[in-house]
RNA sequence: GUGGGCGUAGCUCAGUUGGUUAGAGCGCCAGGUUGUGGUCCUGGAGGUCGCGGGUUCGAACCCCGUCGCUCACCCCA
């Protein structure tokens, strides 16, 4: 589906210098803080085991310098260092996209969309798509201001905790799901309130380019992202059937500075994440079954003969194109066959001394039940036979 | 980083107030059927009771530590 979109794929290390998330994702963050794997090769350089998959895409990106707009989309495990629990681990995997080279919201929509897209074609029905601005470095830095000047005035109605550290990290207090704090923002000022005029725009763009194209997004001005480098654009699809608590089945947004923090030439930035393993419970939970593709073998070779001819029977079928499995380290033949049965193969193809010394093999019907259905063929017409009773 | 739960056979688990040789179901292996699976019957193999220390005449069980898993919080996917 990313190659619909005019993606190629990208590989980047599982790790990288410590420095690249740090950077990325903001020293400050819980991410980068706590939740990174980190370790010094023989060498004495410090590195970390990827904890998002932006930052490296944005690092090659750098290191590259490839033609504009460079679009790019991976499949990656991601480690945390953290706790894990349902619907989050140390190593999981993460889907996504990334695009370098513009600002056009044409770009935020067609990402957006994308992911949309794949939900969809997954079978994922329950899901809101949340979407906010955060400006750029300025509009952002006012806002946090009037909401710090805000919240002065009302500490003591904040949840417990958000009481002594309101005035540090002040947006992540938006994310605070206790209903003390949800109230008291609820009533401060929003976020895409205090947009300058070019963000606002870019912004509205965005909004109306989705739902032109019938992505239904919820305008959710207290969505604010964990990682530092989101600038404008950011959204979250979160799953209905999922707790609250891990209900984000993929996020992302503009990161039009990170470029530059990474040590290359501004260059505006966006993509999203999704992790796959959550994006399962999320199937899951609403029930849906994924088409479970047939794995069974379609014949099995029993062979008790002492010299192995299930070897050359078992390539020549193979060859043909016939899924076909046997038995190892000459078993008898009430053995062979009760693997056999358990394989879920349609039919036993079996060689013994008998069929052997004549040149032929029996098959076997595994469906049926009684023994007189076997028929026995010489071993050289053994694959066209096959073929048609497989009805091919 | 914080708090709870759990580690016993390949798997799911039981195991009494601490008491002899640690059990069940499923799975696995073999025999009944000397060349034939799925059902059935019979038998069998398989366990340093997560690891280390302590208490005790005696520990799967009690105490301490440690590692792992799990659920929740924080935060994220």
């Amino acid at each position: 589906m990313a190659y619909r979109y005019g993606f190629s794929m990208i590989v980047t290390p599982t790790f990288e210098d410590v420095g690249v998330f740090n950077r990325g994702i903001g020293e400050n963050s819980e991410v980068a803080s706590k939740e990174m794997y980190v370790f010094e090769d023989r060498g004495g350089r410090t590195f970390a085991l990827r904890p998002e998959g932006t930052a490296p895409v944005v690092r090659a990106f750098i290191q590259h310098s490839p033609t504009l707009p460079f679009k790019a989309w991976y499949f990656t495990p991601a480690f945390r260092y953290e706790r894990p629990q349902k619907g989050r681990f140390r190593e999981h995997h993460q889907l996504g996209v990334e695009v370098l080279g513009s600002e056009d919201a044409a770009i935020d929509i067609e990402t957006i969309s994308l992911l949309n897209d794949f939900f969809q074609a997954v079978g994922l029905r329950k899901y809101r798509v949340l979407i906010n601005s955060m400006g750029h470095d300025e509009c952002r830095q006012n806002y946090v201001e009037v909401l710090k000047a805000y919240l002065s005035t009302h500490v003591s109605e904040l949840c417990e905790e958000h009481q002594k550290v309101w005035d540090q990290n002040t947006l992540r207090l938006l994310d605070c799901k206790k209903p003390s704090c949800v109230e008291v923002t609820n009533k401060g000022p929003q976020l895409p309130a205090h947009l300058c005029a070019p963000c606002s725009e870019h912004f509205s763009s965005v909004v109306l380019g989705l739902s032109t194209i019938g992505v239904k997004c919820e305008l959710t001005p207290r969505l604010v992202r964990g990682f530092d480098y989101y600038t404008r654009t950011t959204f979250e699809f979160v799953s209905d059937a999922l707790d609250s608590a891990q209900n984000a089945i993929g996020g992302g947004g503009r990161y039009d500075k990170l470029a530059e923090q990474l040590g290359g030439s501004p260059t505006a930035g966006i993509g999203f994440g999704s992790g796959v393993e959550r994006l399962l419970l999320a199937l899951e939970a609403e029930g849906v079954t994924e088409p479970s593709i047939s794995r069974t073998p379609q014949v099995f070779v029993v062979d008790t003969t002492e010299v192995d001819v299930a070897t050359t029977i078992c390539h020549s079928l193979r060859s043909a194109g016939i899924a076909a499995v046997r038995a190892y380290d000459h078993r008898s033949m009430k053995a062979q066959m009760k693997v056999a049965d358990k394989s879920g193969a349609r039919f036993a193809l079996l060689v013994g001394p008998q069929e052997n010394a004549v040149g032929q093999i029996t098959i076997r019907d595994l469906r049926g039940d009684e023994r007189t259905e076997q028929v026995s063929v010489a071993q050289q017409d053994i694959v066209t036979e096959v073929l048609s009773r497989l009805g091919k």
